[in-house]
RNA sequence: GGGCCGGUAGCUCAGUUGGUUAGAGCACACCCUUGAUAAGGGUGGGGUCGAAAGUUCGAGUCUUUCUCGGCCCA
């Protein structure tokens, strides 16, 4: 028997994807029909949906961790375009910064070139240029991925028009009086006159003058230790003068002793933590002591001290402030605090309310801030502050240290933490704190923790430090007059800065006579023009007023940001602060943040561990559309796993569908048909038609509840479960006798092949936005004329097709079908049949059952040959198989004892 | 070290305000099919819900401690 008579699935649609070849062609078709302009046109006028994209930094290949965020931006994008909005995705880069610097510099390193005798500018134009290169790569890596968005105008925080733009940012807070001046302590170079960053340390051995010296107690909740000493050790006697505050941890216990060695602590009472009792014992060489008591850490709660130099004229409060940074590896358990000089001290103090001051200046000498040690050497001073100490009988004890210390990597000098003078804007001033505390309540999050962890860190953060002593950045467009040391604050001079950087960009700064942004207002002579530039964040925290507010097709304020969780600390951070102080409310509607990208065991991804999977690996092997799937299928509120196994098994995933497709594709013979909804006349569809229409509509119900939650793990899984459930094992493996055997005449068939076609459709456009290469592929087959599935929209699902009494009916008569099933699997293990085709299937039911089962042909349900029902009352659902008797129809190759009921089988004849 | 978040089958995920024997798909095993064929169907095995203690008539769900992992901070 040839197949000639009847109708096999035939379609151009390979079961074999090779997606890593067919994509790129899909790619450049895009590119031909420049898919993002007629996503515009098609769109215009309509409700606008603007993600705003987070810049990347420009340096280096993208890693998963940028795959996950593009393509999860994509998707999202693509869903609102298809949910009926102007979608719109501008790409960005995040230019300026360190890590490009330093890299420069790392290739003057190679070639044996000094950073100091290259004009500034010059060097600038080397970090553009290298920015500038990697924003060429990732562009084309992120389109690889399908990412579909404004790539011809990208926005970049470096473009004049950018830099003219954060002029303009800083000169809003400038003009409201919440930048101000202050002091912090950074890595400092005495040789260099410079500040040094991270990668510019080496730790070497150094030997360090040490001390024991002694704070007097004169306040405390715990009376007795009023009149006893704290005892603090350090390696840089030279900070002493410039101490503020002593700090304790209140979990440690601490100890009460009574010396009574000869000599200036005979019979006096020290404190320090209980577990260096020993160690200290040791180091001062204390030999006759009393302990007296111990405490908690927590009793020294608000305690206050004099400052050793208290008889020198250091006549100002030492307060006790608990840190958690205090241990017990080193030292006496209590630490001295210059806020000038160390970063833990200075946020300490900070938030106590103790300002760092400018203590040494830029040569390494005291500033007048300093009595008794004025214009000394701070590497000098050592021996003098011991000298004063033991001269006040506040030295304990005092030696020397090997240890390993930071040095300039250029000088090999020593380096300090030295406070230097810093633009800082103000979270109290002008209530920005509260602004943005409010902006927050204001806003969507998803998840919805994301919302609590941003308010805590803005509720704690200190002042924002938006000065750095760098070069390649935007300079921070700052005068202060050097007679009376005020800002210089005018509109005028703000403006012209901004117009000059955005015609040329703000190399100038660098090279031009200062006269020139100050114009005729002001002399250049009288002012003192500053070289710090602008930290990165405020760079990308600006991105909005330079992209979403300047640009005709965006919106303001962006209805998303997408970005990985470390962003609460980054850019929702430092966007938020800038759009609250300059605008009073967030540049977002909702955030949306990610989590992070680890390997099959749930470990972070990293060199040594050898578990580093790169896109370009997955593409290689995979493709696009199955790193799509694994985006979509994973819980982005948590940390996302990745490892070959994960990705085989979306493999797999995307097989079952790509072969459902192939199934629609086949028995239509790619010959789609559009059939509007309306139009369907339920009524004269076969019920399995009907059920099969119920469920397209209720899984399109979910579909939007899962989108509007940006729910996508569980969207996709009821997806896939609809395919593999619903269709291929269910519906498909039904209706292949109707496909194959009947005539295309038959109204039977007709129904499935109109079925068929709603299915093909819905699925092509749910798919869409996860799957945009395979849906692609299958559109361009269907549709000669149009242009892409992307400039599709979602269908809408008339309410006749939800029929809840049918879906109940089917619910129970699956439910024998399974039973069925099960009967069946029994003759087949008993190898008394093969094929369902073999079965005839004897149904006792229960009497209730018999409405529901009235019009039901079992044997088409269960792919049996025949099916016979018997009713009784009280009975649970059994079913029994039989090898059916007969001879196989050759056509539908059922086996029947008569002849086949097909008015063109053979048999018949 | 601190703050926050998380740990449910081999994998990706469900699991409502505490309430029957903890679910789905995939993977796996076995079987069938050879008219979706490097496809398709059926059946089945598989879980001390990270660990322990507690609250409760009852805990995957609430509390505490521990452990492992991630992010941020130091």
């Amino acid at each position: 028997m040839s197949n000639s008579q009847i109708n096999l699935p035939k379609t151009a649609f390979s079961m074999k994807a090779n997606l890593p070849v067919r994509e790129p062609e899909i790619l450049e078709y895009w590119q031909k029909i420049n898919l993002y302009k007629e996503l515009r046109n098609s769109s215009k006028g309509k409700e606008k949906f603007v993600l705003h994209d987070g810049p990347p930094y420009a340096n280096g290949n993208i890693h998963m961790g940028t795959a996950l965020n593009k393509i999860l931006k994509d998707i999202i994008v693509k869903f609102h375009q298809m949910d009926g909005k102007d979608s719109i995705y501008v790409p960005g880069w995040d230019c300026h910064g360190l890590p490009i610097e330093w890299k420069i510099e790392e290739q003057y390193k190679r070639n044996k070139k000094n950073k100091n005798d290259v004009p500034i500018v010059e060097f600038r134009k080397e970090c553009r240029l290298f920015a500038e290169k990697w924003i060429e790569v990732h562009k084309v890596q992120f389109k690889r991925l399908g990412v579909v968005g404004d790539w011809e105008n990208y926005y970049s925080t470096m473009s004049f028009d950018a830099e003219a733009q954060i002029v303009r940012e800083l000169g809003k807070f400038l003009k409201e009086g919440s930048l101000y001046r202050g002091f912090k302590p950074v890595l400092w170079s005495t040789v260099e006159k410079t500040a040094l960053a991270d990668a510019e340390v080496e730790y070497q051995d150094h030997k360090s003058d040490t001390i024991y010296t002694s704070f007097p107690v004169i306040k405390s909740n715990l009376n007795d230790l009023v009149g006893s000493e704290i005892i603090i050790w350090t390696t840089t006697p030279w900070t002493i003068p410039a101490n503020r505050a002593l700090a304790y941890n209140e979990a440690l216990d601490y100890v009460q002793l009574e010396l009574n060695d000869d000599g200036d602590f005979k019979n006096r009472k020290i404190i320090i933590a209980e577990a260096l009792l020993e160690s200290v014992i040791n180091d001062c060489k204390i030999k006759n002591y009393k302990k007296i008591k111990t405490f908690k850490g927590k009793e020294l709660k608000g305690a206050i001290c004099n400052h050793p130099f208290l008889d020198l004229g250091y006549d100002y409060d030492i307060p006790m402030l608990e840190a958690r940074f205090v241990t017990t590896e080193q030292g006496t358990g209590i630490v001295h605090c210059a806020p000038s000089h160390g970063p833990d001290d200075f946020n300490l103090c900070l938030n106590n309310g103790i300002k760092a001051i400018e203590t040494v200046d830029g040569d390494g000498k005291y500033t007048k801030h300093v009595s008794l040690f004025e214009g000394i050497h701070i590497f000098k001073a050592n021996p003098i502050v011991i000298e004063k100490l033991k001269e006040q009988k506040k030295l304990l004890s005092s030696g020397e240290l090997m240890h390993s210390y930071p040095h300039s990597w250029r000088s090999k000098a020593p380096l300090v933490h030295r406070a230097t003078p810093q633009w800082f804007i103000s979270m109290e001033s002008h209530n920005l704190r509260d602004k943005a505390l409010k902006a927050i309540n204001d806003t969507n999050f998803y998840p919805s923790k994301g919302k609590e962890r941003l308010k805590s860190m803005i509720e704690t953060r200190p002042d924002w430090c938006v000065s750095r002593q760098r070069v390649w950045g935007v300079p921070l467009p700052i005068f202060v007059n050097k007679k009376t040391k005020e800002i210089l604050v005018d509109d005028e001079v703000n403006d012209n800065i901004a117009s000059i950087y955005e015609k040329e960009g703000s190399d100038c700064w660098f090279s031009d006579n200062p006269q020139r942004f100050l114009g005729n207002k002001y002399k250049a002579e009288d002012y003192e023009k500053l070289s710090d530039i602008v930290e990165v964040w405020f760079d990308s925290g600006s991105t909005h007023s330079f992209v979403l507010e300047k640009r005709q097709d965006l919106k303001w304020p962006a209805s998303m940001y997408l970005e990985g969780s470390d962003q609460h600390r980054g850019w929702f951070h430092s966007s938020l602060l800038e759009s609250c102080g300059t605008r009073g409310r967030a540049p977002f509607e909702n955030i949306l943040s990610h989590g992070f990208v680890v390997d099959g065991k749930g470990l972070k991804m990293s060199k040594s561990l050898g578990n580093v999977i790169a896109p370009e690996d997955i593409l290689k092997k995979y493709g696009a559309d199955i790193l799509r799937i694994w985006v979509a299928s994973s819980n982005y509120s948590e940390d996302l796993r990745i490892d070959y196994s994960i990705l085989d098994q979306h493999a797999e995933s995307y097989r079952k569908i790509r072969n459902t497709f192939r199934y629609l594709l086949g028995n239509i013979k790619d010959n789609f048909v559009e059939i509007d909804f309306e139009k369907v006349n339920l009524n004269e569809l076969p019920e399995l038609e009907q059920i099969m229409l119920h469920k397209l509509h209720s899984l399109n119900v979910n579909f939007k509840k899962y989108f509007k939650n940006y729910d996508f793990h569980n969207l996709y899984k009821e997806l896939l479960n609809f395919c593999t459930v619903d269709l291929s094992a269910f519906y498909f493996d039904i209706r292949k006798d109707t496909l194959y055997c009947d005539h295309a005449d038959s109204k039977k068939r007709k129904s499935t092949i109109l079925l068929l076609n709603i299915i093909l459709n819905s699925l092509l456009k749910w798919f869409a936005p996860i799957l945009s290469f395979t849906t692609e592929e299958i559109y361009r087959l269907l549709f000669k004329n149009n242009k892409s599935i992307h400039l599709e929209k979602f269908l809408d699902f008339p309410n006749s097709f939800s029929n809840e009494e049918l879906n109940q009916k089917w619910l129970e008569l699956i439910k024998i079908r399974n039973i069925c099933n099960i009967s069946i699997e029994e003759k087949r293990a008993n190898k008394e049949i093969g094929s369902s085709l073999e079965a005839d299937l004897n149904i006792q039911l229960d009497k209730k059952l018999e409405d529901i089962t009235k019009n039901i042909d079992f044997s088409e349900l269960c792919i049996t040959s025949k099916a016979e029902i018997s009713f009784k009352e009280k009975l649970e659902t059994s079913a029994k198989t039989t090898k059916a008797r007969g001879t196989k129809c050759t056509l539908c190759w059922k086996i029947i004892e008569n002849a086949c009921y097909r008015t063109h089988c053979p048999k018949k004849t």
